[in-house]
RNA sequence: GCGAAAGUGGCGGAACUGGCAGACGCGCUGGACUUAGGAUCCAGUGGGCAACCGUGGGGGUUCGAAUCCCCCCUUUCGCACCA
């Protein structure tokens, strides 16, 4: 026995056992019944479980273990997202290969997993570094480069010096490496691109299917796309060509007072050839490469005249041209008409340069302090033709136009680009492309995928691909003229790899497509998908993106896989994460080896609602087991009472306790299955435990007080069955139940009975409590009333008044205003 | 700077649609049992002697506000020259 007062080491391991020998968690498609798809997101096999996976393993194990006992049938899988970074790492340190360090890691945190009692169907575990999963990744990259959806191209790309690879958009974090905070240097590199930018607009369009997704994750995602409508305009230059701009705010237009461009547009060597300023702009770009190199933040806006002027198609008047470190290459065309009477950012610039600023927007409030820069909206002025337009009519006006005479239209920019997924590492799906001197580019062969990760590779860390330094790898003959030809060294980001691993799930060993489906027809969508907020744009984002390519494909008939996702908050302790650089990490294992399994997941979802971050505390889970101490001690003096049978009528002690379990099924179920508010749903099974233990002895000496304490026993160990799955089962069996309560039926709730018959009113004087009456449910507002009067308090405070208005709300309030 | 969310006892948190603020747990105080108690059980626990006062601060709407509206402060998280 354990200070616990339980032996909870062996209950858990014979549950553990149990559970595994007869399959209980196991799942098969079964159209006679509905199903439940309950889904974490799988963790990095990084070695040893943490408190947030514990956490976010806990509440999808509570919603699986419920919906399974509401008649569901549940499909709640689990596996490893074991392509990556550290394993490859780990290799260079320690000479071991990733693949073993990854599998040994993989062992030992499912043995984690399986200690703490999740229901999983363990029988469906993937891993996405076997070649029967990654098959599947180079199969659909290669159905999209069919589609042109990925496609190859130099590019600026940002580089860690530390990892040694290129790293999306989305993994740069404040210009540092997201996973090692290495700052971040741009190179230019031949890389692989998916095309996900053409799906921009599908992905704001379908945020309308994605209802049950907390609003701040949509919100985010919006503004990752960044979507914003505008126009573009070519400025002609003489003998050299136009130089397009994008703007939001054309309506502006005549107040250009100079044109902006990036110092790596493209046309920049063209302004420049015979330019008496060529020297000075030379100069400046070089700054201006060194400070994007070392990624300085946020540098004053500076620039320099190109010598050159462009025309203003609306104006017909020129312009000059400056470079401006500013104005950014990625985004919209790499070059701004600039006007700084209404834009801040022009407007700094042209103050520091002594530019002209010309005010084309009248504010509608012309009292209205602008500061020189006004940004708001108002009717055009000096504006040509267009004056007096309000600024969106304007807009549309002038972007038709520009359509018209030829030198603009109307356009959308987003600010998503093209994900970009070659890394130059070894431990990742090799990109399953081959180059041919005579065919180019070319896919390899369905039926040759997978292209296998070779095994004789040296982990230096030196820098170039690890794959290309293989010889029997790099070498390999063309798909299609035979010649010899080289493969791709390049192996994908493995966002590529859990984009879809919730679709594998479904169909785990199938061999000869990635997934059954008929099967997914069955288990999909995903009926709830929890994990950490840290994935909002990466990762869901993609996965959303991936769905539409399969649907496109035909391969799946769904847009949307995830229509309901809960984003669990980080488990801090002393109020920051826990991390091994702050050395305050609290490890699992040493927590259930204290208190086991059940006390920590009780513990981990009682203090705080899942979406809120959660303060650790080993106080707090000393709560939790002895909660689980006094259920087993009630659970042990009931036993023997089991065998009793009512007869006749319930005595009233009992009526009042069964009212009280039935009010808490109620709540619990609630709590569960609509709010997600696993917290108050424990509160309020402790809460029935304290009326339990104090209302035993008297309902023990009533008639049928026996059988109304087995049955509140016999409910309580099924509400409390999700939570803390050993124990229950424990006590079930104890109870003398033979099938296992997982398996059980999950409590009804009767309303007659967890109806009260007698409600406590507050009454209020003024909006001032002032005393309580106890009336019969559904009481008139005038008896309550007369009941009220009578209260000595009540009457007091009435004394003297006149009652002039009586706000009734039945069973809970009557307030009275007096005078 | 922009955007979002949140501020409730000593602490984690409850209060679902505007209707008893502080459920539940931790901690603390006192007591019981005990050779012992960092076990268990019982009682108490927002502040104030009271009337009363209390949900970050100030206004407002309402019979009634933690909840709705306006202004301010603080914290956290996103985005951060996106034209």
């Amino acid at each position: 026995m354990s200070e616990a007062g339980y032996d909870f080491k062996s209950i858990e391991e014979k549950w553990q056992r149990y559970w595994r020998e007869h399959r209980v968690f196991e799942a098969e498609a079964d159209e006679s019944k509905p199903k439940y798809y309950c889904l974490e997101m799988f963790p990095y096999p990084s070695g040893r479980i943490h408190m947030g996976h514990v956490r976010n393993y806990a509440i999808g194990d509570v919603i699986a273990r419920l919906k399974r006992m509401r008649g569901f049938n549940v499909l709640h899988p689990m596996g490893w997202d074991a392509l990556g970074l550290p394993a490859e790492n780990a290799a260079i340190k320690n000479k071991t290969h990733p693949e073993k360090w990854t599998h040994e890691n993989i062992s030992h945190m499912r043995a984690q997993l399986q200690r703490i009692g999740f229901a999983y169907a363990w029988e469906r575990e993937l891993a996405t570094c076997d070649p029967a999963y990654y098959r599947w990744n180079q199969h659909f990259f290669i159905r999209m480069f069919n589609r042109g959806l990925a496609y190859r191209k130099g590019a600026q790309v940002n580089w860690c010096p530390r990892c040694l690879t290129v790293l999306a958009n989305e993994q740069v974090v404040a210009g540092g490496c997201w996973r090692c905070a290495t700052a971040v240097e741009q190179r230019v590199m031949e890389q692989w691109f998916l095309k996900i930018t053409d799906y921009a607009e599908q992905l704001l369009g379908d945020e309308s299917l994605l209802k049950l997704w907390p609003e701040h994750v949509l919100t985010m995602q919006e503004n990752w796309i960044g979507r914003s409508e505008g126009a573009r305009v070519r400025f002609s230059v003489e003998s050299i060509g136009d130089i397009e701009i994008f703007t939001t705010r054309v309506d502006t237009i005549y107040g250009a007072t100079f044109l902006a461009v990036s110092p790596q547009h493209p046309i920049v060597a063209k302004l420049l050839d015979g330019s008496p300023h060529a020297t000075e702009c030379r100069a400046f770009i070089a700054e201006c490469e060194a400070e994007r190199a070392q990624r300085r933040e946020v540098v004053e806006k500076r620039g320099v005249p190109t010598g050159r002027d462009a025309i203003n198609p609306f104006t017909g008047r020129p312009v000059p041209i400056y470079l401006a470190n500013y104005v950014l290459m990625e985004y919209g065309t790499g070059a701004i008409m600039a006007v700084p009477a209404h834009d801040e950012r022009d407007h700094e610039f042209a103050s520091r340069y002594g530019l002209p600023i010309t005010e084309v927007i009248a504010p509608p409030d012309s009292s209205a302090d602008t500061n020189g820069v006004y940004t708001g909206e108002g009717r055009l002025v000096s504006s040509g033709p267009f004056d007096g337009l309000p600024s969106q009519e304007a807009r549309q006006k002038m972007a038709a136009h520009a359509d018209d005479k030829g030198f603009g239209r109307a356009s959308i920019t987003y600010k998503l680009r093209d994900w970009g997924i070659s890394r130059q590492r070894y431990w990742g799906t090799p990109i399953p492309m081959i180059y041919c001197d005579a065919c180019g580019i070319v896919p390899e062969r369905f039926e040759n995928l997978p292209v296998k990760l070779p095994a004789g590779v040296e982990f230096t860390g030196s820098g170039s691909s690890p794959l290309g330094q293989v010889p029997e790898f790099l070498n390999t003959t063309c798909p299609t003229c035979g010649r010899a030809a080289r493969r791709e060294t390049d192996t994908m980001d493995t966002f590529f790899d859990s984009s879809w691993y919730f679709l594998r799930y479904v169909s785990p060993r199938l061999d000869s497509a990635p997934f059954d489906s008929r099967e997914v027809n069955y288990w999909l969508p995903v009926d709830i998908y929890i994990g950490g907020i840290e994935h909002a744009i990466l990762h869901l984002i993609y996965l959303r993106f991936f769905t539409k390519f399969l649907r496109d494909e035909g391969l799946v008939e769904l847009s949307e896989p995830i229509p309901k996702l809960l984003t669990q908050g980080m488990v801090t302790l002393g109020g920051s994460a826990m991390s091994k650089s702050r050395g305050n990490v609290v490890d699992p294992d040493s927590i259930t080896e204290k208190y086991g399994a059940d006390a920590l997941r009780l513990f981990i979802l009682f203090a705080a609602p899942p979406d809120k971050g959660l303060e650790w505390s080993e106080h707090g889970i000393e709560g939790a087991a002895r909660f689980l101490g006094r259920i087993h001690s009630f659970v042990a003096s009931t036993t023997p009472l089991f065998a009793c049978r009512r007869q006749g009528e319930w005595g009233p002690e009992s009526r009042e306790l069964l009212r009280k379990l039935h009010q808490t099924i109620k709540k619990v179920t609630r709590d569960i299955e609509s709010r997600l508010h696993l917290n108050t749903a424990v509160a309020s099974m402790m809460e029935f435990l304290n009326v339990l233990e104090s209302a035993a002895d008297r309902v023990r000496a009533e008639a049928n007080g026996a059988s109304a304490l087995c049955e509140c026993a016999e409910k309580l160990i099924l509400l409390a069955s999700p939570f803390t799955p050993h124990l229950a089962e424990e006590w079930w069996e104890l109870t003398g139940h033979s099938r296992c309560v997982a398996l059980s039926e999950w409590p009804a709730f009767d309303d007659e009975l967890a109806k009260e018959d007698v409600v406590e009113v507050v009454v209020q004087v003024n909006g001032r409590v002032r005393g309580r009456v106890l009336c019969p449910h559904g009481s008139t507002e005038t008896d309550t009333f007369s009941l009220s009067e009578a209260d000595p308090k009540i009457a007091a405070a009435l004394a003297g008044k006149t009652v002039v208005k009586r706000v009734y709300v039945p069973n809970k309030l009557l307030n009275i205003v007096v005078r």
